[in-house]
DNA sequence: CCATCATCTGAACATCTATTCATATGTTGA
DNA sequence: TCAACATATGAATAGATGTTCAGATGATGG
């Protein structure tokens, strides 16, 4: 059974760095949120759903479930989470619903990351 | 036993909503490394050092750790992830290997990302 | 009201993932 | 060369996650 490394009198090899990151690292709220944002955005289908809406601009789930190239079942179920987020919102027309992008900022993300994706090995 | 639903007279609600999204839509090399840069930034753990690094501009591994709070023993393994998609570079002096970030896209998706999580709720 | 359709939801399953422990690698100074 | 240290890595574990099925909900037109 090892113990939590922590040598009492080398406490950290760069201090005042240790305390900068500390200082200015995300509030447990914000992490959260940050880290829900990403991970929200992590999963193939639910990337494709948001870029489609972002590309289209609204559609109803079984179109998205086309556009998408999977199940309707399990594009409700992304849309759940996506809904919960705040992503995006439903608009209830008769039988169907049609969903379109909330947020600026996902929007601005997708912009970003789709170029990130695009120039990939440019920056390294 | 229920065999995917496709109607043959009536294809899409919007079809040419579909098609656009369809072809709009990131390629299949582009979508993986979409959602692995987002499955990146997903975890807590790997967030706070992307977060630190940011901030700091350079760190150890040991100070990594008492500066997002984790074991080394962790931080060593969501380097490795990092590393491996190129997010961080390690260098070594020493005994010691400093990391910082790589990537211009990730640190413009960090600020930006933060941006939303403050301003969370303005836009909904 | 009834049949049909679009979407939603809970539960179950298999898969993936993060963390941890133990150990390995590589570096330094004595 | 050896002991001490920093970091890396493989394997094991528990926990989370995505997809699917079956059935529920809600809307429409006859």
């Amino acid at each position: 059974m090892k113990v939590r490394t922590l040598r009492v009198d080398a406490p950290y090899v760069q201090p005042e760095r240790v305390d900068l990151a500390r200082e200015r690292a995300p509030g447990p709220d914000e992490l959260i949120s940050l880290a829900q944002l990403f991970r929200l955005l992590g999963d193939p289908t639910r990337v494709r759903l948001l870029y489609a809406l972002l590309e289209v601009g609204e559609m109803c789930v079984s179109d998205l479930a086309a556009a998408v190239d999977a199940q309707e079942s399990t594009v409700s179920q992304a849309l759940r989470l996506l809904r919960a987020s705040g992503a995006v919102v439903g608009r209830r027309e008769g039988r169907l619903v049609y969903y379109r992008l909330t947020d600026a900022h996902v929007r601005m993300l997708l912009d970003l990351s789709r170029e990130h994706a695009r120039h990939e090995d440019s920056t390294r």
